[in-house]
DNA sequence: CGCTATGTTGATCCATATCAATAAGTGTGG
DNA sequence: CCACACTTATTGATATGGATCAACATAGCG
């Protein structure tokens, strides 16, 4: 892999703190590739050969069954995607594909798994991030489990107008098609749940989504960060 | 905490591989309480002030929010419970209570975290136990977006079959009403599903579920490892 | 500039929730 | 040990959220 990336690598959190030599023989293994938008890259049931590092673009994890199919989350720059099927050395359980033109580093399952037995920061570095993803999917089943999709939705977009940098308009980043899927509803449902926004003062022009009503909104989504605080 | 307890404590994969020194250490700082029935033991949003071990007995793991209330997992013998908190030091996300009379070793979250850093055994232990447990969470969520109530009942009967033994007759161990909020529905609704898979040979008496005819069922449940499958 | 995928809107259907009443357990104290 | 209270389970009637189907609009994109 070209040298030019070891440094942003080396500063994801998973990877701050391993030795260095240990660093040196992951990344001698790994290779970078470019995707083109809408390539698969892995399959649900497949054996979990590489841990992905997206660098650039965006990837989408679904999963399918019985012919349907759903978005389960979206993995943006930069981050490590099916940490957990390649510690456990299990097949994956969910899909992936890339949403735009993506550069992403594979680093062979064996490799991390060899490494993760040797160096107990590495080790370390992984117990934290699995245990935020673990919390992530939490919180994504207690939002799907306890708020109608108009709640969810409208958590949905308090949190991305946070994302975005906090002022009244903003652009949402998923495709509405995608969004649904993810908030677990049909792209019908959710041009309507949009609709349904109105009155606690939302309004949606394309991507673009104005709150005139902050407050209004606040009170009818209710907010909570055990659900919604991607930090925590 | 009496040394009764050390041997099967030990025995968890938890902790089966750490130093002897550490695992004393954790030990000496924990404690053993009982616990009768339909008692809080934590309230999510709470500190994590320690990490749990069911010895005896069971737990339901459960969120509320905006006056509504859900069941995410049932915890059994012998297993831990809320680790990702204790180690990442952060709020619970579930709320727990006893179900039944139980049996529970308190270990305070300060005292896992400080051997977590020093005893990379114990850190790779840590790994896969929560490797496993977002796996579990992951395939949980599939579960609730990829299929219909109906859907999930016929799968959990299943599931619970095998738990049992594979016998064509078995028990249920969830009470009705938390059964049906684990599968996402109401009680009313859990009712109703039972009788709809009469067609495919299920017939229900109190707990006792009778599978008349095991490929009916199948064909019409399709389970998938990568969902129903506890173990992978 | 037209083709194709995405998004919107309307009409209808279906699954599931809700509300209400009853039945069946379960536990408690007299 | 039984009667009462209380919780849980079932059943029925109805309401509603959300899905589905169909038509149309719109927006990217070659």
């Amino acid at each position: 892999m070209p040298e030019v990336h070891y440094p942003e690598i080396r500063a994801l959190n998973l990877f701050a703190g391993m030795q260095e030599a240990h660093f040196q023989a992951l990344m001698r293994g790994a290779y970078v590739q470019n995707f083109p938008p809408q390539i698969d890259l892995i399959s649900e049931g497949e054996p979990s050969d590489f841990l992905h590092v997206l660098i650039s673009g965006s990837v989408d994890l679904f999963a399918r069954w019985n012919g349907r199919e759903t978005s389960l989350a979206t993995v943006r720059p930069i981050s490590s995607f099916i940490l957990a099927a390649t510690i456990r050395n299990s097949p994956y359980l969910m899909s992936a594909r890339t949403l735009e033109k993506s550069r992403i580093i594979l680093i062979p399952s064996q490799d991390v798994r060899g490494i993760f037995d040797v160096d107990g920061e590495f080790a370390r570095a992984v117990v934290s991030e699995l245990a935020q993803c673990y919390r992530s999917v939490v919180k994504s089943q207690k939002d799907l489990k306890l708020r109608t999709s108009l709640e969810r939705l409208a958590n949905y977009v308090l949190r991305q107008q946070k994302r975005a940098g906090g002022a009244a308009s903003f652009d949402l980043d998923h495709e509405k098609r995608r969004l649904a899927s993810v908030l677990g509803m049909t792209p019908e449902n959710l041009s309507r749940a949009f609709k349904g926004l109105q009155p606690y003062g939302v309004t949606v022009e394309g991507a673009r989504i104005t709150i005139r009503d902050q407050p209004d909104l606040e009170r009818f989504a209710r907010p909570n960060p055990l659900i919604d605080d991607h930090a925590t």
